[in-house]
DNA sequence: TAAAAAACACACCAAAAGGTCAGCTTTTTG
DNA sequence: CAAAAAGCTGACCTTTTGGTGTGTTTTTTA
């Protein structure tokens, strides 16, 4: 059947990777589905199609699993979210900005919604990751924005008050899929439903900025 | 030590109301801390301050305390929601809603999380509530909104898309508290917290729909 | 190709969970 | 004030759960 001499890097190479990452896909389901506390071990290993045994022998227990999710989660948090260069000027940057949170929460819905729960119920497992990297982006980017202010580009609004709103209404599409696409009476969104969707939040927020029209 | 001669309605009057108060309370905490599946009624109990045989003495079983919990949650999202109309023109009607939302979320965040919750697990228990009842509440104002857009008494923007941008960017100082609290370096919201985000929204808000400067 | 390492999985265990029951105490009723 | 109703609770049962231990199979290595 095997037609190796050399087994060229052909399919069974890195098990182990292969094996996580079923584990870690199906944990991320099944940690939305139930909560940290309320999702079992058995279940992911149904999800992965493995027995349990098999998913506590690559992950010591059910904490470690969840971490391996919640750093997946934050490293795409971090790849997705767009930068706001000063360089680039309030119109540019916020557009850009917009553009990039849409499309990871309509690409990556279940990272969002792992965010979500973790922070509503208390953020337990992220206290760190909010109290020093997160705060110290929004500082960061408020200076930014405030700097932009004080040259008169944009209204004199709260920056923090703006990504909070930046966030929220672009999170929300991610977050909270499930109702507005029963509102909408959708099965699931479609193709244009980003580019709609960034339009008309670019445009929302640019005027609320008063950097149009 | 009792001097109640006929027991003129003092004390002891509605224990049951008492009880399920207790109940109900505690069990909204250990519903949003773990999720539905991760709640244990022993938990329950103790937040309660009573034997768990107390609690399944009052409500029959888990299922039926988080359905009495959803149930108050959605009768004060029925209440809280303020309601847009007609005769108010767009920027009355905005005002109004959201100032109420945001009242709302820093009166009542836990409701507004139990919430939150459900529709990122899914909504299984609320779908109903969601096809019907939400829908055609989004459905009715949004055609408020398009009488005003097509009266050019504001923007022509998605009508439906801006209920969602005001439920998200007002919900969010509800459900990510935590995160904006430790964002700020604050251990809890204060007084004017809620007059300063209701000038930033509804400021913002009205700007986006060209209704203001 | 044989030894070592990695992967796999059955069977098992102790703790925690939801829920029942039977008897007790308190409150209400007539 | 006595009987009935409502409220209360410890003990108990069954199922589920996280996790372990041990032996087997597969893959890698030299």
């Amino acid at each position: 059947m095997k037609n190796n001499t050399i087994t060229t890097n052909s399919k069974p190479k890195n098990i182990r990777a292969i094996s996580v990452g079923k584990i870690l896909s199906a944990a991320q389901d099944e940690f939305i589905l139930q909560g940290y506390k309320g999702a079992t071990v058995q279940a992911i290993a149904n999800n992965a199609g493995m027995p349990k045994a098999n998913v506590l022998y690559y992950f010591k227990n059910k904490e470690n699993i969840y971490h391996a999710v919640l750093e997946q989660t934050l490293n795409m948090w971090d790849e997705g979210i767009g930068d706001i260069l000063l360089e680039d000027g309030p119109k540019l940057a916020i557009e850009k900005f917009v553009k990039a949170k849409i499309t990871m929460s309509f690409t990556n819905p279940k990272a969002s919604k792992i965010y979500a729960m973790e922070i509503i119920q208390g953020a337990q497992h992220l206290q760190d990751f909010t109290r020093t990297y997160l705060h110290q982006w929004v500082q960061k980017k408020a200076k930014i924005f405030q700097y932009w202010i004080d040259n008169g580009q944009m209204q004199p609004i709260d920056p923090v008050s703006l990504i909070f709103l930046i966030w929220s209404s672009t999170q929300h599409y991610a977050d909270f899929d499930n109702q507005i696409l029963t509102i909408m009476s959708r099965p699931e969104y479609k193709e244009d439903d980003i580019a709609n969707v960034t339009n008309f939040l670019t445009d929302f927020i640019l005027r609320g900025c008063g950097l149009k029209q």
